[in-house]
DNA sequence: ACAATAGTGTCTATGAGACAATATGGT
DNA sequence: ACCATATTGTCTCATAGACACTATTGT
């Protein structure tokens, strides 16, 4: 009932976009003021929960991503939650994880103070608070998933090729894949559906497909065969 | 910075055991002091995070899995953070779920106000917040890793046989599994070593086993058959 | 000998991986 | 014709599942 020992509650989102052929997350720089913490550092796009605002967390989520990027709803998942004494120097905080991944055609300006970065050298940036675990655990669960699921999928256009699909899961799991099983796992579920289109080019053209659903990923029965 | 508008920060733990051959999991009732939100209503351990004692949430979630259960440390896992306007009669809060696996043989009296239910019939009764949502939660994750982890292995007693092992995965499942399938894929991981002992009995007496590691638990490739 | 459970073996089905062959557009 | 990429096919291998068989104890 009482306000005082109530933690700090933040909301941390990291957004993935496959951009230049490499996963890349969308950084912003922690403001310069007065008292702000790690100021200059780079950071994941958060903020404090607004509980006048955000009718709950995912609502708060979905507002940080449309304040860095413009975009509205992609895929979101929340990632988990850090709190304790020491994370923020202002006091006992949580910070709410979640990751979006945004669609290649959807991608707009993203905000002044923000910036896509490839995950990799994002990685070895010194940012702020610790955000660099949350990242990491960010795209730890990425990856993992990336195994057994079609999550890649949420990352390219609407229409897209077997291939293109193929290389997003290669670029994000930085491996190659063998194409016929690869084909065969997906064209085994129902995650996408032909469309009577096709992608020209100065070769054999190929078949455009589309998901069957832009909201739910699917699972596979198994991972693909592991690095190696 | 500012006190105003902090949301109300709460963890909740969903305990696991297996006894009497089923899932079962502690449920407290709530106390019935004016003011209390759903008193005398079957709730999931747990309660606010108290930033003078915690050092950070899973500290809090060992804190409430001490105080209910007496145990220390066995698997705990978070499940996901629930928050929003709504949740809770006194504003906006958020619970932060965690699930633990309690050993058979390290089962004492629970708390007073606790006690076991199994969870086809916890899932069944009225629950106090929102917390058969949170318990359907923590159940679905259960479930859902058992099918590709070792997880069952964290409800059994230090030294048990595969058939036991098996039985545990049988009850958290819910249907029975192929015995040689079981046996090849537990034993071609190092997730159980032999022990020099074996379980006596009215037939063969079985080789006793125990885990690797007590704390980390082991991922297959590949799940289970699905149900069917 | 019999009951009961532990442990093993054999066969089949499924799907991934490797790799090659074929198809179809542009130039 | 030739290049580049799409698409399909064939073979092999690993492992799960079904099911039956053998093993070892107590009574």
């Amino acid at each position: 009932m009482e306000i005082r020992g109530r933690p700090l509650a933040t909301v941390d989102v990291a957004m993935f976009a496959v951009r230049d052929s490499a996963l890349q997350v969308l950084l912003v720089r922690r403001p310069q003021g007065p008292g702000e913490p790690f100021p200059g550092r780079w950071a994941l796009p958060g903020g404090f929960v607004d509980v006048d605002r955000d009718a709950d967390l995912e609502a708060c989520a979905l507002r940080k991503l449309r304040e860095k990027t413009g975009i509205d709803a992609p895929y979101l998942e929340q990632v988990g939650t850090w709190g304790g004494a020491r994370r923020d120097p202002r006091g006992w905080s949580t910070t709410h994880v979640y990751f979006a991944l945004v669609p290649a055609d959807e991608l707009p300006q993203p905000a002044p103070d923000a910036q896509w970065h490839a995950v990799d050298t994002a990685q070895k940036l010194s940012l702020a608070f610790d955000h660099a675990a949350l990242l990491a655990a960010a795209v730890e669960r990425l990856r993992g998933k990336v195994e057994y699921t079609s999550l890649p999928a949420f990352l390219l256009p609407r229409e897209f090729t077997l291939s293109e699909l193929q290389r997003a899961y290669e670029t994000i799991l930085g491996r190659e894949l063998e194409k016929s099983a690869f084909r065969t796992r997906i064209l085994a579920t129902d995650l996408v559906v032909a469309v009577p289109r096709r992608r020209e080019g100065p070769n054999r053209p190929a078949q455009l497909y589309r998901l069957r659903s832009r909201r739910e990923p699917v699972f596979f029965q198994r991972t693909f065969k592991p690095a190696g």
